[in-house]
DNA sequence: ATCACACATGGGAGCGCTCCCACAGTACCT
DNA sequence: AGGTACTGTGGGAGCGCTCCCATGTGTGAT
């Protein structure tokens, strides 16, 4: 009867421990193991206890795909990234969420499935990949807000938590940076240091996130009674090219400009550059402060002043946020207490020369 | 009978269709529209396109779980990152190699599993993880000679692929990249730009790559006829801080230097500051180049000339080796044609204004 | 026509679990 | 004493596949 026994070439059979086995072991039947395994409360001590033994003894581990099978669910969760993000957020930002969502995964069975997704091909595979109901749970980090992923998720009924929000409505989970008091603090900074003529130059302003910082700045400004002017604001992309240009186009607006907020390291080392070559000292003419605090910020010269978010610790709480829901998951309908979907982490001013 | 159906609360059941009901619904048996999926050639034309035909009506991807219950293999592979490499190699290292990594799996149904060990207790919760026979192979990340994760994947007849080699005799298949092409190529660079008296700055000498560069160093010198002596050798250990170090020692015993050759470009940082301070030019005085060709590179002052390595590439290489390994597994005993198995990729000397 | 052999196909058995029902044993009430 | 209500336990059924054997069905050689 035991046709199978011996798989296919190279199938590796040698024979890892089943659930039978450790029951047989331990003298009792395939449930009690399984319970114990499990962790249920419903075994006696001593059952327990021989059941444990028997596992130490034959070094069961559970076959995750016969689990699966049988509980209907994976204990995987996706860790989707746009191609994009990996390239060019501040520096360290991928390894950085990638460890804490680890951190945050070590003590559980789950597992991490990483998605790099890169074009529309890609993205619609994913689609069907999750689709087939292959992950309990999805981390997306930095969506836009005109992906459609984040509703096919819904749709599917999968638990989602999003790095970042789309909107100020973002009616998913999501853990974000406190974007708004981090630009403001650093424009306050500024400010506090005598600085009067505070230029800013933003990412894409159509990034959630760009637009908080644009807030921030402009309500820093406001509470200090200074002269939000629209012509201090130079819109860019997130890219050092980018600063570059609103760098250009600030001081020739401004030449007075006294101080510049750059949403972003990578802007600033582009602003910085052209300050140099338009023969503005840093800060004596022109204070710098940018945000991210990323690699580049301590070896800028000068030292970039900048603002720093909590990037690993988003990946911990977004990976407990899913875990939660993917634990609570109402017998449906019930969306869960709104405030527990949403975390938002404080970020921290880290003073350098260049202010 | 069907007292399954409906599923705890929670468990979605909502009835992605199963391959039965696709068998059902092109009117043949399940074994024909498993062959039909798996793209065996045993099938008819017309069967072959009536069992498609109901595929993409009822929009069926097969189960995951199901099948790798079935055929004893997961379609999953892990990568495997020490944390310490996903902090400070080269910036973007652990991104790039990610991103190859993923690019290669692309067209496949293999699945990208990411694994961050840290400490020692994760490692072995690793071990007994991949003990649990979870994933058809491995790509192990810069591991250490002293690691004990290559045996064990030996032992439980895991597929491995490395980057990089632990010794000049790497019994694992691996990719490496051309360490002491890179090296020799650099020195002999300064060596054409007329420097005679060229130090260099070497990572951890226990790291087989590191130990590479130092020997390309001296084979440039030996190939140029110049002194490969000794005093011109410093040792460090790939961060700022040792590269610090190394540059002061240097430039104390062989104040006549006049060119270093710096084996990764965050060391080369540290050195810069350290001439910096003491007053010496770059390239004036001394001419630099460093290995990596990472992000800080181009941004230092003066931009950095370095050796770039394809890490993407790199990715994408450990990854195809991999895949043809877990697809050829012979019977067992046969370990394959050997020269397949290690793949060194060449290197490039990207000319900047520091050389 | 007859046999041999290929190819195409259907479906049983089994992968290793979880879920749940049934059943024993014990404890507590009336 | 009988009833009720637990708690602990065993094991059948089933999750959705793959594998393989058995059964047609067609082709060419004899």
């Amino acid at each position: 009867m035991v046709t199978h026994g011996i798989r296919g070439p190279g199938g590796r059979s040698g024979g890892r421990p089943t659930l039978e086995e450790v029951a047989a072991r331990a003298g009792v039947g395939r449930g009690t193991v399984s319970r114990v395994v499990n962790g249920s409360p419903r075994v006696s001590q001593e059952t327990r206890a021989a059941v444990e033994a028997a596992v130490d003894e034959l070094g069961y581990v559970p076959n995750r795909a016969a689990r699966a099978l049988a509980a209907n669910r994976t204990d995987a969760i996706a860790l989707v990234v746009p191609e994009v993000e990996s390239r060019f957020f501040a520096e360290p930002y991928f390894s950085d969420i990638v460890r804490g969502v680890g951190a945050a995964l070590d003590s559980t069975e789950m597992q991490l499935l990483l998605t790099i997704v890169g074009n529309d091909r890609e993205r619609s595979r994913l689609a069907r990949y999750l689709a087939g109901n292959r992950v309990d749970g999805v981390l997306l980090v930095s969506v836009h807000a005109d992906d459609p992923l984040p509703e096919l998720l819904v749709q599917l009924d999968i638990p989602v938590v999003l790095s970042g929000r789309r909107s100020a409505d973002e009616p998913l989970a999501w853990v974000d940076a406190d974007n708004v008091a981090g630009a403001r603090g650093a424009v306050a900074h500024l400010i506090s240091r005598g600085r009067r003529t505070i230029g800013t130059i933003t990412g894409l302003l159509d990034v959630y996130g760009a637009q908080c910082r644009l807030d921030g700045y402009r309500q820093a400004l406001v509470e200090a009674g200074l002269d939000a002017d629209e012509g201090l604001v130079a819109p860019a992309d997130f890219t050092e090219e980018g600063g570059r240009r609103a760098m250009e186009e600030l001081l020739d607006r401004r030449p007075a400009l006294d101080a510049v907020f750059v949403a972003s390291d990578v802007m600033a080392a582009g602003a910085r550059q052209v300050l140099r070559e338009r023969g503005r000292t840093v800060p004596g003419d022109v204070a710098l402060v940018g945000f991210d605090d990323s690699a580049i910020a301590h070896r800028m010269d000068p030292p970039l002043t900048s603002v720093r978010w909590p990037i690993e610790e988003m990946g911990r709480e977004m990976t407990r946020l899913l875990l939660a829901e993917i634990a609570d998951r109402r017998p449906a309908g019930a969306p869960g207490d709104d405030d527990r979907r949403r975390i938002v982490l404080p970020t921290e001013l880290v003073p350098r020369t260049s202010s």
